[in-house]
DNA sequence: CAATTCTACTGTAACGTTACAGATTTTAAT
DNA sequence: ATTAAAATCTGTAACGTTACAGTAGAATTG
């Protein structure tokens, strides 16, 4: 042990201020560099040095300067979330911040919400985290079968993973909701009820599960010998128009006997057009649907649900993103969730 | 004009990097220190110059480095919004959430989600950024009437802004919602349709608006005649154990024929509660509510709500925390949003 | 024992910004 | 014409960190 360490000296000038590797250099007799290299277990550090520069920056409560790291390397530790603001009724990309920040904490990383309007453009946000470096890893959602900012994001290798997949030969993380397999389900369960005149409300076209959700639709159709009655609005839809689309529908001599839904949060507005069309669920109607908070059975408690967790979806993608950062490869960091029915 | 400036030199050096003051230094022919200057407008900087610069910043999409100016000044350009991961039900914090993001927008800052469970010690989020220096203001909510956090920002000078009130004499920014004229009003609309035995679902009685919920009440049940039905479930209970309170309260002889209601998410767990009971809303008991979604009228048309809204909130209150930044005083920033009814 | 290789540590420079203390030129005042 | 005062502009240093290129001494080799 050098004998120059420091005890004691200038404690009132320097406690009051937030550490820095100096302060810890000054107090263990060492440099600078060896105490930055120390406390990142560099094989070149003796390992009683090492111990006694972790003693001294525990005891100092010492975190590195984000600005200091940031500046000198260009890492961030930020995860920049972008989030359509919408969608947004019921609450589920709360879901997805409060997943995403379970990953999140006790890592460096933390979490930036970047929030725009998807009638706005959708690259601009992407752009703008990639031009600035404002970001180490992306979360988007909204995904389309060739989204550009996919691509974007991809070409200018920034990792980031997807709440949905796409569908253009291009290998990144995400994870999606087993679509196919829920639109497919749910029209079982309602020709299990009897119920063969089935409408689908819809996801916007644009997007990728629009597809999944359709082929789980139809094959269902086939499979279990339903038709489909047509359905012109989409979860997008405002929340009254749909109300409104759906009791005209059951007010027409066209009505369907089973409907299902694509998204929680537009199912009360489903209920809400049946019963104003004076129908009854369970007796003229069936609905099937996801559900992102469990409540809809209280609301009626013939809805048929599957529960779609956005919290797990959170989780997952900030673990797929944080491994992407860290340089594992992409094909490793694809999950798909499937529908939970609920009893 | 000094003639050392470089035009089209080294483009293509230049151009793929991010550009920073010295590009635009080297362009102009200038100091970095004058470009600089220039572009906060400094008062010892040439009006031409000062033109210069700024087309040429524009020109190469010039943002300031933030790690730069963050290590160099402190400013960190970000807000925090310390948020409960607990009592998210129907997304009332995304919407806080978008409504800082819209105030933000076209600001410097960047919103920064540090959540945290309130089961656990509701200090340590407050502790971490004052700590690191990792905001330059901080929005919290669920406030107490001596809320320990208000007083560590307070003393520590950090700028900040709450959702809802404190009630120890300290001065600072705020947004609330006028919970006790809702109470009061709510106790108003249920006793004019002839109820006199009135039930509350309260607030958890360590928050501020507790107090101001139940002044609401109770001279709302003094000023119209009413008494109270003691209910012993909170708005923070779980939504499955409201609904069985609800339901057991009204299989009693004690059963209310009203009851107000402290949030919009529990409103569905009482009435399913309720109708879980065989009662009905709108002839058994009446319901008022607070509600951020407009929707529980499509669930049952009798309830009767008033709007609450949270994205307005989160304007404020951001909009509070960049005047509190740039010095405005406390007392200016404090607002209180009045409840609105549906006709 | 001299030469070589390890081990353990360190100083310098740089990331991009701004505060500060000048420096230079122009204009105004005597 | 000389001095004083503005008006503009600039270099240096520092914020905290890490990459890099060392250095000094100990241990190993032939």
């Amino acid at each position: 042990m050098k004998n120059k360490a420091n005890f004691g000296a200038t404690v009132t000038e320097a406690s009051r201020e937030r550490p820095t590797l100096k302060t810890i250099a000054f107090m263990t007799g060492l440099g600078i560099t060896t105490v930055s290299r120390a406390l990142k277990d560099a094989p070149d550090i003796g390992a009683e040095t090492k111990e006694r520069v972790r003693m001294v920056a525990s005891q100092l409560g010492y975190q590195p300067n984000r600005a200091g790291v940031r500046l000198r390397t260009g890492k961030t530790n930020v995860i920049a979330l972008v989030l359509s603001i919408d969608e947004e009724i019921m609450g589920f990309s709360s879901q997805l911040v409060f997943g995403i920040s379970e990953v999140l904490t006790g890592t460096p990383y933390h979490i930036v919400v970047t929030p725009h309007s998807h009638s706005k453009d959708p690259m601009l946000p992407v752009r703008y985290i990639l031009e600035t470096g404002s970001a180490d890893g992306v979360i988007i959602s909204r995904i389309e079968p060739d989204d550009p900012r996919v691509r974007l994001l991809s070409e200018r290798n920034m990792p980031f993973a997807t709440h949905g997949r796409t569908d253009a030969g291009l290998t990144h993380p995400f994870h999606d909701f087993d679509n196919e397999a829920f639109a497919h389900q749910a029209v079982e369960k309602l020709v299990a009820l009897g119920r063969k005149r089935i409408a689908l409300l819809q996801p916007p076209s644009k997007l990728t599960y629009y597809t999944h959700t359709r082929i789980g639709f139809q094959t269902g159709l086939h499979d279990y010998g339903a038709e489909e009655v047509p359905l012109r609005v989409t979860i997008d839809t405002p929340l009254d128009e749909i109300r409104n689309a759906i009791e005209a529908l059951m007010r027409s001599n066209n009505a369907p006997d089973g409907i299902v839904c694509s998204a929680g949060s537009a199912a009360i507005a489903v209920n809400a057009g049946i019963e104003a069309a004076g129908k009854r669920l369970g007796v003229d109607i069936d609905m099937a649907t996801k559900e992102s908070t469990p409540i809809l059975n209280w609301i009626r408690p013939e809805i048929i649900t599957a529960r779609e967790d956005f919290r797990h979806a959170g989780r997952e993608m900030a673990k797929a993103v944080i491994a992407r950062i860290d340089g594992v490869e992409p094909e490793l960091l694809q999950s798909i969730s499937q529908p939970v029915w609920k009893a």
